[in-house]
DNA sequence: CTGAAAGCGCTAACAG
DNA sequence: CTGTTAGCGCTTTCAG
């Protein structure tokens, strides 16, 4: 069976109450009898039980990663960033996949605090104001980082990237390649997909360039959408000669879609995605996009969470809003301006 | 606070213990006193305390994946393929990064049993014959299941693909396609990368062709190391005029170092990769793969796990290896055969 | 410096 | 059908 600090007591003779406090190194103990404590838990293998321990401490060294896909890259990349900044403080990550559907989205942080984590990061798939959730959060004094989205009617600790500049600089960069008949294949109706088209209002707007309301469709996330979206957009009598993509994913399928309707690009249409996936530079037409800081959206959540935890009672909510640049490559390259 | 079960039963006046059993559907209760423990639990919000549960029936329903790299889309397809067949059950996924380093890796391993997960899954990056770590993983009656690598000199569940066979149809379809001078650029000194050298090594071996030593180089996973790695075989004097490559990302870097160089694929140099990763067709140059069902992995692994913690004793080892599909797409098109 | 007492929140086993 | 007793493995508190 498993070696218990009751064992190690035994065998040596003392209490168990030695033991526990020698293996923390507790000052009030003997450096000898500390040794020999060591000396023979190491013999025999010994490892606390994390969940005897938790059950006191009322600390799990455990956070909840709750995020929408993990085969999204983007979330992905946050997975990886905050693991490695929790990883060396001795925390653990408890991934969640919310399909992007709200409500498995609440059973699966319900079955984290239940799990007691001392933390949550996340992406919420929240779309109406079902706040309840997050105020039962704070009722309970769980800290939690919301990343990438801002559910409606929540007031939190929060890191993301500007989404309004994004939309902004993507479609300014159209505008300043010479383009003029700008179409935007939009995300969903979360502040993502809507934050982004607003920026792409904002830059036609201020460029004085019409947007007629056939100019934007619906992508979703995934490419399959954005490529059957481009299509749509193909079939216009006015056909685009530029398109913002809500991400990658969906700016691959829109060039699938143009090419394979035998027109060019940049020649013929100009696409810019979101979120500088890493292969975006390896698609057939190397991706202008727009770079997200994903890594850092992860490290930054993780730092932020490991305040709260630390602090060890409610902080203000602190927003941190990344600041998106503009990755020019070969799908918006025209002879343009 | 939170609410307790005492909580509970002091308000209805009953037991901790009936409100236990309540709770849990026992059928020694009345359906009135259950209505009445629900009822309540219901209004004060009552959450189950998983880690005062685990530490009696000794199951946390938590899972560890223990991956070298979220990063890679394999390891990112395998977990959530790992994730929807856990999630049903009721179980929780704890993910650890080994970043492919050993030692890492047996830390995280050790403090997940710590955590007494009821089981684990592990793509290994032991290298060397330590199976000391698997031993006690065995001795600790944990159960486990081994997917892509089999680590040297342990027997255990396993799930994988069939790596011989994924080399030998990579190269074969060179041959077919009519390249004769085929190199082959390497992974990691693990069982993948080993056994696809061999198949590598099989199928010139049946088509008479040879394979001098220069034509093998090393390029481990990422796609940086293929671009060297391609660099290099272009500076031969014997040009090769096909490469297969350890995976896709290998395979992209190998593509790009191509282009680079003036040279067409396939034309001048055909490029087969492996592992059918979901952006592999829509790279540069749509990408010839081996699909090795990653997805799958992670579902026969967890279904796999599950019945041994179900069994809930040592089960023999059962050694899954699935058979691997070329996918062929322009990055072989070539007149050759 | 060491240890005895008490308890974290829950459940298994048995008694009523 | 309900409740009592005991204890999971550990830590906190406080007395020696």
């Amino acid at each position: 069976m498993t070696v218990r600090m009751k064992d190690i007591a035994h065998d040596l003779g003392v209490s168990v109450m030695t033991v526990s406090k020698a293996l923390r190194n507790h000052t009030d103990i003997s450096e000898q009898t500390r040794e020999r404590v060591l000396a023979r838990a190491r013999k025999l293998g010994y490892q606390p039980n994390w969940i005897a321990r938790s059950l006191v401490t009322r600390r799990t060294h455990m956070v909840g990663l709750v995020i929408p896909d993990m085969m999204h890259s983007f979330f992905a990349e946050v997975a990886k960033g905050v693991t490695q900044k929790f990883q060396p403080l001795g925390y653990q990550i408890v991934i969640s996949n919310s399909e992007e559907n709200a409500e498995r989205e609440e059973e699966q942080i319900q079955l984290l605090l239940a799990r007691a984590v001392d933390g949550l990061i996340i992406a919420s798939a929240q779309t109406s104001g079902r706040s309840e959730l997050f105020q039962s959060m704070r009722a309970r004094k769980v800290p939690y980082v919301l990343i990438d989205r801002v559910p409606p009617g929540v007031d939190a600790h929060f890191v993301g990237v500007k989404n309004e500049a994004i939309g902004e600089l993507a479609t300014s960069h159209l505008i300043e390649r010479g383009c003029r008949r700008i179409a935007h294949i939009r995300g969903p109706a979360i502040s993502t997909g809507n934050l982004r088209l607003q920026g792409y209002r904002n830059a036609l707007h201020k460029a004085g360039l019409a947007s007629p309301a056939e100019y934007i469709v619906r992508g979703d996330h995934g490419d399959e959408r954005g490529y059957v979206a481009m299509q749509q957009l193909l079939q216009l009598k006015k056909r685009p000669d530029g398109v913002f993509c809500f991400n990658d994913p969906v700016a691959a399928g829109a060039i699938q879609a143009i090419l394979e309707a035998g027109l060019r690009v940049p020649d013929d249409v100009a696409v810019v995605g979101a979120g500088n996936v890493h292969y975006s530079d390896q698609l057939r037409v190397p991706l202008t996009t727009v770079d997200q800081s994903s890594l850092l959206t992860g490290e930054k959540a993780a730092e932020m969470l490991a305040q709260c935890i630390l602090a060890d009672k409610p902080l203000a909510p602190v927003y941190l809003f990344m600041e998106p640049k503009l990755v020019a490559r070969q799908s918006s390259l025209r002879n343009g301006a």
